[in-house]
DNA sequence: TTTCCTGCAAAAGCTTTGCAAGTAC
DNA sequence: GTACTTGCAAAGCTTTTGCAGGAAA
C-alpha cells in the first residue's frame, strides 16, 4: 500500500497532517461522503480541522485528478467524494446517497458502451476522444406511489 | 403540437400563464438553461417574473417528471434543466454548458448498454430493474496543458 | 526563507421559504 | 370559495475567500 506522503508527492501536492487524514479516510471508506462527513469522521482523531479547509483540500485533491467529486443527486444537496478516480458506475440512491455499482456489474456498463459511439462523439465536439470520460450513473427512482421521506440526517 | 396547458393537466400540474412561459421557453430551446437564463429570457415577454417563480416551477415540474434537473459540471454551479426526459446522453463542457449527444449517437451509447447488467444490478439493489434510471453523461476533460479559462458568462 | 496551508469568520452563490395578494379550478 | 401560485424579500445551505499565524519544501 502507497503512502499518503509519496502519492501527494507524485501529484504534486504538498503533505500536510490534515491532508494524509482526510485522504486516508476518504480512501477507507466505501461511502462517499460529503464534505461535513469527512469532517466528522476525520474529527475523532483532529478536534482542530475545519471544514473550510477540508473544503480546500478535496478541492485540491479533485483539481489534480486524485480524487474525484460527485454532484449529488439532481444538484440537490453537498457535494459528495470518492478517492477511487477508476471508471466505475455509480448507484445515486433516493435519499441522496451514491454507492458504487459492484465491480463485476459496473465492467459490464462500462464496457457494454460502444467505442466507436464515443469516437464519433468526439468528432462531433472537434475533441480528441481520450479527452471524454464517460460517466455511468445508475438512479433509483422512489417507488411510484412512495411518499416522500427526507429522512436524510 | 400539444398544448402546454393539456401537458400540465395530463401531470396534474395547475396552469399559470407563467408556467406555460416557462415551459414553453424550455422545450424551444436545446441548450439547458439555468434558472437564471430561462429567466431572462421570459423576462422578453414578462418583465415581472420573478426567479423564486421560475425556481418553484422548474421543482414542480421536475418533481411530477414533465422535466428533468440536470445537475452542473461536478455540482459546481447553478442546476440546468432539460424539457427531454426521455433517456438520452449529456455532454458537460468543460465551461459548465450541458448539451445533448446527439440521437444517433447516443442511441449507440445508450443501446449499447447491456440490459441484463441493469437487472442484476436491481438484483443486487433490491429493486425492481423498472425503477433503474440510467444516466450515460460524457464529460470532456480539459486539455492537459491549458489554462483555466473561466470565461463562463 | 519562501511559499503554501490552516483555521476562523465573513462573504458569495444558489435555492427555498414566509407572507400577502392574486388566480385557477 | 378554496386551495394553490406569484412576487418580493429574507433566510438557508453549500462552498469560497481574506487574513494572520504556522508548517512544508
Amino acid at each position: 500500500m502507497e503512502h499518503a506522503r509519496d502519492i501527494f508527492r507524485r501529484f504534486g501536492l504538498r503533505c500536510t497532517r490534515q491532508r494524509e487524514m482526510l485522504y486516508e479516510a476518504l480512501a477507507a471508506t466505501t461511502s462517499h461522503p460529503t464534505a461535513e462527513e469527512l469532517l466528522a469522521m476525520v474529527r475523532e482523531s483532529d478536534t482542530d480541522l475545519s471544514l473550510a479547509t477540508v473544503y480546500n483540500t478535496l478541492d485540491a485533491f479533485s483539481e489534480c485528478g486524485l480524487i474525484r467529486r460527485l454532484s449529488s443527486l439532481d444538484g440537490k444537496g453537498p457535494c459528495r467524494f470518492d478517492a477511487t478516480t477508476s471508471e466505475h458506475a455509480h448507484v445515486l440512491l433516493p435519499d441522496g446517497r451514491i454507492t458504487d455499482v459492484p465491480e463485476e456489474i459496473s465492467a459490464g456498463l462500462v464496457r457494454a458502451v460502444n467505442p466507436s459511439a464515443l469516437s464519433s462523439l468526439g468528432g462531433h465536439l472537434g475533441v480528441p476522444s481520450d479527452r471524454l470520460r464517460l460517466r455511468v450513473t445508475v438512479e433509483v427512482v422512489a417507488e411510484p406511489g412512495a411518499r416522500e421521506s427526507e429522512d436524510n440526517d
